[in-house]
RNA sequence: UGGGGGUUCGCCAAGUGGUAAGGCACCGGGUUUUGGUCCCGGCAUUCAGGGGUUCGAAUCCCUUACCCCCAGCCA
C-alpha cells in the first residue's frame, strides 16, 4: 500500500483491518489458486447509479488496485424493456469521476450469442426445456417455501421438439409470454430458485444495442453467471439477496463446463433519511418531487456531485462504512463528516452574507479601502485575495440581537465584534421603522484593530462574516436538507413518498457576496465563512448566480444554545 | 411452520480460544480574527439470551429469541 493510499484511511490510521473478501483473495493468492484476480462492476443500465453503487465500485475497483489484477465494467442489460444508452452514458461518466478505470467496457449483450449457444447445449443434454405454460400457471406450479412445486406438463417433450421449440421462439414465430426455456432441475428442490428457473423469454422489444436482432433474452441467472464466466471473473462480488442464486450459479456453470468464477456477497449498504432503490428513485424524477436524477438532494452520484461532493469524499466515506455481510443504515453524518474534512482543506473562503443587515461605520471618514484575506487558512500556499471595505457594509441579520444571552459573542447595543480581515466595530445605535423592525446599525470602527496590524490591544470573542455595500454582488442560495423526515422512508406505513421533507430546498434569494465571487468556477468549491461549504450550480447563467449549499459547517453555538 | 443469511457501544466496524481496535455521533477541556479547523481527554467488566467445554470463550458445542432474503417470463 503506498503512503498516499495510507494517509487516506480513516481516521489517518495507517492500518485498516481486512475485510472478509481481501481476505478471501490474499488466501487465494497465497494458495495458488490465482495469479490476479478480476472483478466487475455490473450495472443494469436502468437508472443512475447512487451512494450504494459508490461502495460496490469501489470494493470492486478497489479490490484491484489493491490487489494484481483488473476491473471489467460490464452493462447487465438482458432486460430491453427497461434499459436506455442515456443510463449506459450516465454510469460511464459517474465511475469515471468517482476515479476508476476499468479494463474493458462489457455488455451482456455481447454474449447474446454465446448465451444462445449454451441454451442449445442445456438443451441437448436434456437439462431445458420449453415451456408453454403462462406465468400464472407456473407460479401455481412452482410450490411455496414449504411445499415442493410440480412438474410442468410440456416438461418431458423431447430433445428435438424443444430444439425446434426453441428455434421457433427465436425466429419470432410466438408472441410474448407464450413459451419460456426453462433449466430442467428439481422442482421438489428446497432452494426455490432450483425450481426449474425460467433462463430465456420472448420480448419483442428494441434493445438498445442489439437492435431488433433478438425477440429472445436470457434471465438475469442464465446471463450473469455466464458473462462472469466468459470475462474469467475471478470473484463476482455481489449483494446478499442473491445468496440464493449462487447455488443456480455454480450448477449453471457445472453443467456448461466453463470457467469457474466464483460468487461472494456483502450486504449493501443502507443511509438514513434517504432511498437507494431504483424504482423508488425513478418515481422520484418521474412524478416531479425532484428536478432530475441530478437534483442536488438526490443520493445519486450525479446527485452528489451536482451537490459540490467531491470523488474523494465519496471514496473516503465508503472506506469509513467498510464491507461486511450484516444489515445496516448508516448515518447520513458520516457522508456529511467526509465531504466536510475534505473540503475544509480544499475550499476557497469567501464572505457571503444571506440576509443582509446594513451597518453604517459611522467615524469611518476615509475613501474606501482594499483590504487582504487569506484564500485557504488551511492552505499556506492558498494566498490571499482582495476585499474591498468601506463606510457602509452589510452583515448577517442573525448575527445582531437587541437583547443578548449570555454568551452570546455577537453583535448588540455597546458590544464590540471583530469583522473577518478587518476592524473591530462597535455597535453604537439601532435604527427602525414605523414599525419598530431594525433596518440598519450605526457602529464605530477602531482605526488602530485593522487585521493584521492590531494594535489595539482589544480582544473580541466574535468575529463576523461581512460584505461591502457599495461592491457587493446579489446572489442565489439553494440550501439543502435531507429529502425524507425519516430515517427509512421503506420501513414505514403507507407510501414512502409521504415522507418527504417539505423543507429539502431553501431557495435564498437575497444573498449578497463578496466581489471575487464574481469570477467564480464550476469546479471550484467555496466555503461561505461561517456558513457553510458551497459550489455553483449549473443553473447559473450571466444574470443570475447561484449557489448550491454542500453541507454546513459545524455548528458549536446551535449545539450551545439547545442546552 | 422449508431453505438460506445475520445478531459486538446510539450508528458503522475490528476481533478467527489468551482476557473488547478504530471511525462517526456524543460529553468535557485547550488553541483560534470562521462559535469552523486543530489539539487533549472521556465514552462496551461486555459481545442477542441461557446452558456447556476449557486454566481461559465474542471466538468451540448445545439451545432459545429476534431481524432479513427466497414463490417476476426484474436484476
Amino acid at each position: 500500500m503506498s503512503e498516499e493510499v495510507k494517509k487516506d484511511l480513516p481516521g489517518g490510521t495507517s492500518e485498516r483491518s481486512l475485510n472478509f473478501l481481501e481476505e478471501i483473495i490474499e488466501e487465494d493468492l497465497k494458495s495458488g489458486r490465482y495469479k490476479s484476480i478480476v472483478t466487475r462492476f455490473p450495472p443494469e443500465p436502468n437508472g443512475y447509479l447512487h451512494i450504494g453503487h459508490a461502495s460496490s465500485i469501489c470494493l470492486n475497483f478497489g479490490l484491484t488496485k489493491k490487489y494484481p489484477g483488473y476491473t471489467n465494467l460490464r452493462f447487465d442489460d438482458t432486460n430491453p424493456v427497461t434499459e436506455e444508452t442515456e443510463y449506459v452514458d450516465s454510469i460511464k461518466e459517474d465511475v469515471k469521476w468517482l476515479g476508476f478505470e476499468w479494463k474493458n467496457e462489457r455488455y451482456a449483450s455481447d454474449y447474446f450469442d454465446t448465451l444462445h449457444g449454451y441454451a442449445i447445449q442445456l438443451i441437448e443434454k436434456d437439462l431445458a426445456y420449453v415451456d408453454d405454460s403462462t406465468s400464472d400457471e407456473m407460479a401455481a406450479m412452482k410450490g411455496t417455501p414449504t411445499e415442493p412445486g410440480s412438474n410442468s406438463p410440456y416438461r418431458n417433450r423431447s430433445i428435438t421438439e424443444n430444439l425446434d421449440l426453441f428455434a421457433r421462439m427465436k425466429a419470432g414465430e410466438f408472441p410474448d409470454g407464450s413459451k419460456t426455456l426453462r433449466a430442467k432441475i428439481d422442482m421438489g428442490h428446497i432452494n426455490m430458485l432450483m425450481r426449474d428457473p425460467v433462463i430465456y423469454r420472448i420480448k419483442h422489444a428494441h434493445h438498445h444495442r442489439t437492435g431488433d436482432k433478438w425477440c429472445i433474452y436470457p434471465m438475469y441467472d442464465f446471463a450473469h453467471g455466464q458473462s462472469d464466466s466468459i470475462e474469467e471473473i475471478t470473484h463476482s462480488i455481489c449483494t446478499m439477496e442473491f445468496v440464493p442464486h449462487r447455488e443456480l450459479y455454480d450448477w449453471l456453470i457445472e453443467q456448461l463446463g466453463i470457467y469457474p468464477s466464483r460468487q461472494y456477497e456483502f450486504a449493501r449498504r443502507n443511509i438514513n433519511f434517504t432511498v437507494t432503490s431504483k424504482r423508488k428513485l425513478l418515481q422520484l424524477v418521474t412524478e416531479k418531487h425532484v428536478t432530475g436524477w441530478d437534483d442536488p438532494r438526490m443520493p445519486t452520484i450525479s446527485g452528489l456531485r451536482r451537490r459540490g461532493y467531491t470523488p474523494e469524499s465519496i471514496r473516503d466515506f465508503c472506506d469509513r462504512i467498510g464491507v461486511a455481510k450484516r444489515e445496516n443504515m448508516v448515518d447520513v453524518g458520516v457522508l456529511e463528516f467526509c465531504v466536510r474534512e475534505h473540503l475544509n482543506k480544499i475550499a476557497l473562503r469567501r464572505m457571503v452574507v444571506f440576509d443582509p443587515l446594513k451597518v453604517v461605520i459611522t467615524n469611518y471618514a476615509g475613501e474606501d479601502e482594499i483590504l487582504h484575506s487569506e484564500n485557504n487558512p488551511e492552505d499556506p500556499n492558498g494566498g490571499v485575495r482582495e476585499i474591498p471595505f468601506s463606510k457602509e457594509i452589510y452583515i448577517e441579520r442573525d448575527d445582531f440581537m437587541e437583547v443578548a444571552p449570555k454568551k452570546y459573542f455577537r453583535l448588540a447595543p455597546g458590544q464590540m465584534v471583530r469583522l473577518k480581515s478587518a476592524y473591530i466595530i462597535k455597535c453604537e445605535e439601532v435604527i427602525k421603522d414605523a414599525e419598530g423592525n431594525i433596518t440598519e446599525l450605526h457602529c464605530t470602527y477602531i482605526p488602530e484593530s485593522k487585521s493584521g496590524s492590531d494594535t489595539s490591544g482589544i480582544n473580541v470573542k466574535g468575529t463576523l462574516h461581512w460584505v461591502s455595500l457599495k461592491s457587493s454582488i446579489s446572489l442565489e442560495i439553494r440550501e439543502y436538507d435531507r429529502l425524507f423526515k425519516v430515517e427509512d422512508p421503506t420501513d414505514e406505513e403507507g407510501d414512502f413518498k409521504e415522507y418527504l421533507n417539505p423543507a429539502s430546498l431553501k431557495v435564498i434569494t437575497t444573498a449578497v457576496g463578496e466581489p471575487a465571487l464574481a469570477n467564480a468556477k464550476f469546479d471550484d468549491r467555496y466555503q461561505f465563512i461561517r456558513k457553510g461549504y458551497f459550489c455553483l450550480d449549473k443553473d447559473t447563467s450571466s444574470s443570475r448566480i447561484i449557489f448550491n449549499r454542500t453541507v454546513t459547517l459545524k455548528d458549536g453555538w446551535a449545539k450551545e444554545q439547545k442546552k
